[in-house]
DNA sequence: ACTACCATCCCAAATATTGAAACGGCACCC
DNA sequence: GGGTGCCGTTTCAATATTTGGGATGGTAGT
């Protein structure tokens, strides 16, 4: 689908018609070609390939064609252009990125809320919503504890090893939560938590049952985190929120009593949203 | 229905054949045209027009040709589409508002900085550059004095009459100010402080001379900031950063005070990018 | 029930895109 | 400093791609 889980392959190799891309396998594209061209050159962008040879033997296109391309976006602001030193995405994007994240009537209605919670707590707090396998960032208070983390809004992280992620797997199908914790152990940082998938499913159930889920340094280490999942009018699950504090911040004891805690903002938000009881 | 008058700018002299699109009056479009009109419709779907019907209309599209797009758009996940109920902008420029925020150099380098003025000040700190004629906002870090302020990452404001804007026009040739008032004064939300042109241009040119800027509620009301500009290797000045708070917080001694302060960050900002002296 | 409007699909016409070639220049590397 | 490769840009004929009118089935809202 929206396969676009290649690292780096960058530089060179095909020789001849075809390229190296995926592009060309997608040629079932679905609506307007030239567009989703367009798109994928940003993306092109988005990833760091800067230059025009790059983009060309990336999209399969010819170098008159991508550069023709690029010329409309530059000029219309969303890619930026250094003469001789190549393309980056431009401030157009970095508006519209402002408003999709309006435009979203949870990051609005929340924000209060999880100030709130951010402020009472001193610890920082995540707004997110389900995107393919992983968790999307809306939001982000940042703690007063002096520490920061790395996080930050837009961006992504695997579903199944964040606080976040978890409590937004609270509305999925089960069958759907061994294939989503087989993705993230692909899409995983770094050596991750050899916790198993029996494991796993045991304490996913268990949260499921509590109303709040747990992040043992899965994600990131040296953080942990406690979430809860946020519902609308139809009673399905719409987004997370989540309390996350260094480890030093985080003992067991304090994890167990920040549940409710979690929980009763994320069921203020969800009152907001037109959930009922 | 939703109206599709939104205010232009552009010369609309011409006006013959349909709608009353702007679109067509570009005809001599930059580079790909379909490339081009999708932008624009993703633009359109920015400024809250979600119907397939509004927007053909303001692009001058027949509705197949619009449905096609917007079919493309949502399957790259650049719109979201509720069937009977319209488009709003989807995760992907979420996603690539986030990474165009993160190309900039300038946003990375600058982060310690501004935060740890943001803790030392308690105050809101803000970091934009230029876009045309208003100052984009990059970076934000909100105050922690309580109030917040309505400022986002990725908002635009008019450049003439912010704080931040003002130290980016310390970089503007001379020619270039009265315009930019002229517009500011268009943009402005409310009943703006009815500032001559004439004292404008004093306080500015004091401000030149001073090194830093302030906005004494020109903006928002109720918010006081001073702004300095930040410069890179080659001297230019590349972007701004500004102190803002209640005016309870901000009485003029204290702006007094704050200008030296907030100079000296900025010039530890500019050496961080080459900047020298 | 009835009337919009929306979501989709089809297909011939023609428009807009494509890609090859070419040229001047800048940059970087010997 | 000379060489070489990539970049930026323009041209033009061939054609693949888009276009838009029309037609259908459905969903909301009245």
């Amino acid at each position: 689908m929206d396969g676009n889980s290649l690292l780096d392959d960058d530089t060179d190799t095909d020789t001849d018609t075809d390229t190296d891309a995926d592009a060309l396998a997608a040629s079932k594209v679905v609506g307007t070609q030239t567009l989703v061209r367009g798109l994928a050159l940003l993306e092109c962008v988005a990833e760091g390939i800067s230059n025009v040879k790059g983009i060309s033997t990336r999209l399969g296109t010819r170098r008159s064609t991508t550069h023709r391309m690029l010329s409309s976006l530059v000029a219309e602001g969303y890619l930026h252009h250094v003469p001789h030193r190549g393309y980056t995405l431009g401030p157009q994007l970095i508006r519209l990125g402002a408003r999709a994240l309006e435009q979203r009537p949870i990051a609005g209605i929340a924000r209060r809320q999880i100030e709130d919670l951010a402020r009472r707590t001193s610890d920082t707090v995540h707004l997110g919503v389900l995107d393919g396998a992983t968790v999307l960032y809306l939001d982000k208070i940042p703690g007063t504890r002096g520490l920061e983390m790395r996080s930050r809004i837009g961006q992504q992280m695997p579903l199944a090893l964040t606080g976040l992620g978890k409590a937004l797997m609270f509305g999925l199908p089960r069958e759907r939560w061994h294939p989503l914790y087989e993705e993230a152990l692909g899409l995983a940082s770094r050596d991750a938590r050899p916790l198993s998938w029996l494991d796993y499913e045991v304490q996913l159930l268990e949260a499921v049952e509590r109303g709040w889920a747990y992040d043992l340094e899965e994600n990131e280490l040296g953080i942990r985190c406690v979430a809860a999942p946020v519902r609308d009018i139809s009673g399905g699950i719409v987004a997370a929120i989540s309390i996350a504090s260094p480890i030093f911040y985080m003992a067991e004891a304090r994890m167990r009593d920040l549940g409710p805690v979690i929980r009763a903002t994320a069921d203020a938000i969800s009152r907001d949203l037109g959930w009922e009881s």
